[in-house]
DNA sequence: AGCTTCGCAGAAATCGATTTCAGACTCAAG
DNA sequence: CTTGAGTCTGAAATCGATTTCTGCGAAGCT
């Protein structure tokens, strides 16, 4: 593997002036010449250890995601690193199964990789950052805010895609809508549960019966369960919104197995059915725009690294209803 | 942020001295101590790039396929990230596109980042993995072999998955069992194919009617257009083998906007459905063992890095059927 | 006692780039 | 002709760890 000497040698200048080609910086040209052909007839490549050593900052970002085999995440994951690409860094994909010390490891490794940034979409209640900002890394939070530090984020108008959900159910004339959300410590399930009851309050004048609204874990399992669950009450509601794309995906098979219609019992899902073969006029489905949370992210990211300074930018993104609801309650 | 010198400062021992101690050469018991006491109060953490310059290898391992929003790469992804993080390392996911370019430059980090190891997944025909092997890196390849080069390979059975998919078919009753398959240069649909073939001849007195294989490009969209295109022939086929996951989405989606029940025109998919509400009776699926694939490789790549010499191995391993079909032609 | 052997620890070299510093040289103005 | 500013360039310092080299002192052997 050529090093910067062997080029310098074969040019017959100093790795200086190599280093100083190679990063743009004024050469003669007689030598710039030298050193160039020197380099492709080595095929040389930099080291990047070596570059980042001494520059303090490597050209890598990392992605720190819950799960990456929700499509949610992957299509963020896309966005993130498009952008990042695009500006000439490599994205590190790190999967933390929503364990906040699997969390905490990977930004102790995003430091002492010197990465130059971090894109995280928090695992728990409080990711500790801090150190990162410390060392002037770049953060942006994505998805869900980080809590006790003042860090860019791009998040869902979750209330609003809760309400969105609801009311295309409401309209379509279901009137006992219940709701599959996440866990009580995610902010975005906390958010979309909220939304369904604000909507449900300002709508309809009774009031929301009792057991409407299950945390579910955000997973398939979570909305077979829930479902299961609300179907086997002694009173069932009429329709269900789904807190996010796999608890849907979940309530539908459940739905399937009791051979239930989704065009009769009402279903409507926040955030975009993966590979579905469902019509989108029986299963109505509020899109979350993954990858644009995704490349805003990335992009926030980016200007962070290149020196934006400055307070914490908070971007949210709307949900939208993709199609109303054509059938009617059973 | 702390440095070695630092810690040794503290400790009153020379930097080399503290080195030794982080990684359990020997050292006298009492300056241990002193070491590991001051490494802890200054929370020291080595940094990883002024290590792997030195050794020459990072604790960096790449994971590189052509679509991280395919769940069966995803999830080979998964696998991958077990095995090696189990070992300490830790996985950067590059995502080529299927652009033999891209996957040349992602190579290309891969070395010049020294990392320990690379798990390809190749975009195209040809992958040029020479230079890693010649510095000494790890190389696997998955679910595609690298033609060219004497790398450990771990694929699935597609001919035996081809197969599989199309007897439950055969025995199901079906007579006129079309293929949608991938594209061309594609080794895994060529042979996924190829088992159809087998299969057919084997069973059928009768040559396969002409047109009834396609070559699809591999994703939801590529199935779409090829299931309306036999569904349009003028004496359709009563079923079809849909050569893989995204490609079986986009088949059951068409049948469903035509109407058409999975339960009677016959479709048999080779690889899992990803969040699929569809009853496992109706659609039968040969389960692909990706998360295996991926610990498998993983595996294998790990043994490479840690000394293992020697030829290529190369690991097969074999579809499933998860069920037999109980509908019948219609 | 004298000599080897061994274990431990510090000084210094090393990995491969970038960047600072300082010297050599050119050219223009005074 | 001298001085000063400005341009290139190379030598050397630097990033932060690991590892080799070297020396010291203690223990073992004859």
């Amino acid at each position: 593997m050529a090093t910067i000497k062997d080029v310098a040698a074969l040019a017959g200048v100093s790795p200086a002036t190599v280093s100083r080609v190679l990063n743009n910086r004024p050469v003669s040209p007689t030598k710039a010449r030298l050193v160039l052909d020197a380099a492709r007839s080595l095929s040389y490549t930099p080291n990047r250890v070596a570059r980042t050593l001494r520059r303090q900052l490597s050209e890598v970002v990392a992605l720190v995601i819950p799960d990456i085999e929700n499509p949610f995440f992957t299509s963020l994951a896309r966005g993130v690193a498009d952008t990042a690409q695009e500006a000439g860094y490599s994205v590190v994909l790190c999967n933390t199964d929503g364990d906040v010390a699997k969390e905490a490891h990977f930004l102790d490794i995003a430091l002492s990789e010197n990465m130059a940034g971090v894109v995280l979409a928090p695992a728990g209640a409080s990711s500790d950052v801090q150190p990162l900002l410390n060392r002037g890394r770049a953060v942006v939070a994505v998805d869900r805010p980080v809590r006790g530090a003042d860090v860019d984020s791009v998040v869902i108008d979750n209330v609003g895609a809760g309400r969105a959900a609801t009311r295309v159910l409401w309209d379509a004339g279901y009137r006992d809508i219940a709701c599959i959300s996440g866990p009580d410590e995610i902010v975005t399930a906390v958010d979309r549960a909220l939304g369904w009851r604000q909507l449900l309050g300002e709508v309809s004048p009774r009031a929301i019966p009792p057991g409407r609204l299950l945390h579910a874990d955000f997973r398939v399992g979570g909305g077979r369960s829930a479902m299961q669950q609300l179907l086997d009450l002694e009173n069932p509601p009429d329709a269900v919104v789904a807190g996010n794309n796999l608890v849907g995906v979940g309530a539908l098979q459940v739905l399937h197995e009791r051979g239930l219609d989704p065009a009769r019992f009402g279903i409507a899902v926040i955030g975009d059915l993966p590979f579905s073969a469902h019509a989108p006029a029986d299963v109505p489905v509020v899109h979350l725009p993954t990858r644009s949370l995704g490349t805003t992210a990335g992009a926030l990211l980016i200007e962070r690294i290149e020196g934006h300074e400055g307070p914490g930018r908070h971007v949210v993104i709307p949900g939208e209803l993709g199609a109303t609801l054509t059938a009617a309650p059973g």
